[in-house]
DNA sequence: GCATTAACTGCCCCAAGGGGCAATTGCTAA
DNA sequence: TTAGCAATTGCCCCTTGGGGCAGTTAATGC
């Protein structure tokens, strides 16, 4: 039986405000456990989701979330029944998740925790647990996890706009971004070097860009 | 008292083309483990050098390789009598060392572990160590290392191109990566545009760059 | 079949970039 | 004091870049 523990039912508008502080997913078989950091986080401020096991977490963290966009982070126990806090990781990595993992254990062997930090873990907290140490590294990994959404963000504006050129259009663009001018690009794409010009002009239109460094800047930034 | 171990004596030549391979510190205050692991990685091409105590290594690693240059790693057992592995990495990573750090242990605690992790230890081997995971970790260690350096390479490189431009040329040039024109920036800085055409020149032929795509990739690339 | 769109092009005009030639000024090192 | 360099500028010329206006062609969707 697995169990999925809300500290309490929260208006949607709080909901959202504490999921954009960070959204905490608390892995740990022991209830009580799991109970103390809920609460812990949800003071914090953040929004705070308990599971009793790897496959509960698999299961539903996807429909409670999906909804709700902010960094996330996820606590866990090395020792979890079933699917292992380890084996959980590999098959998020797998996923090109950006969910930064901190692990937690009492009586775990060093291979556990080199096994961790091996795979991309990113802290390993020894029980006893420091509240502090425990709220500062889940702060970093929330903000790792922001920088990673920022960076996938980006790329996604990006590839829209360079999907937004035609065929064409990026011919003639990567020309002018390997340093050719206007009248060399004509030469290699065998046109008049007024049609060169139009679909400079509309790339760079549908770019969104002023000028040749922004150009470049912007190209340089998406492998276009 | 404090040992530095060197195999044999190698000519100037195999040195340097050791070096190039790779330069493996070995830090192990058993003198057969260190001899064992020098071996292991002389018979792979590198240059391995032994040490019994971080002492050892401080005071003679500098003038030991500092007339070679190539991709280095340091491997240690944290257990080291004096200066512990752990307070090495810490004192070498506030230096700003490029070298990756790997360590061994048998009987350490998780707590080691966690702490060589958490300061930026390149990998951490368990030891019984496997020999072909070891020279898999020292492998990619070199890798980094020589990466880091490429990086260096590469920014000091920037750092002397820039360093040749004169103020004015600087401010020029600034301008014009923040896409202003020629026109727009001999008003801004009063002074004639055929100034402001010199001083571009100038700086373009200074930084090697033949057009505004290569000018704008390199101060993206410096800092500039 | 008709409308839309991408690609292509010619003509023309103006602005911006590149650069030769020549000269002046101020400052610094020898 | 003199040579050299940085900064500055004017004049002039040519190449590039940007873009309006107008027209053609081929493909594609309704």
């Amino acid at each position: 039986m697995s169990k999925v523990t809300k500290l309490k039912t929260l208006s949607q508008r709080e909901e959202e405000e504490r999921a954009a502080q960070g959204i905490v997913f608390v892995l740990d078989d022991d209830a009580s456990v799991r109970g103390a950091y809920q609460r812990l986080f949800e003071l914090e401020g953040y929004l705070a989701l308990a599971y009793d096991s790897a496959e509960a977490f698999l299961l539903r963290h996807e429909d409670a979330v999906s909804h709700l966009s902010g960094p996330r982070c996820l606590l866990c126990d090395v020792g979890l029944p079933g699917i292992s806090g380890l084996s959980l990781q590999q098959e998020i990595a797998a996923k090109q998740s950006t969910m930064p993992f901190i692990f937690m254990s009492g009586i775990s062997s060093e291979v556990e925790v080199v096994q961790a930090y091996r795979e991309g873990g990113f802290a390993f907290m020894l029980k006893p647990v420091d509240v502090d140490e425990l709220l500062d590294t889940v702060q970093s990994a929330l903000r790792l996890s922001w920088s990673r959404q920022e960076e996938l963000r980006e790329a996604n504006v990006l590839k829209q706009l360079v999907r937004q050129l035609t065929d064409r259009e990026r011919s003639v663009i990567n020309l002018v971004l390997e340093g050719y001018t206007n009248p060399q690009i004509s030469e290699r794409l065998h046109i008049a070097l007024r049609t060169v010009k139009v679909h400079r002009q509309h790339a760079m239109e549908k770019l969104g860009v002023g000028n040749l460094v922004e150009l470049t800047r912007l190209a340089d930034r998406s492998e276009l």
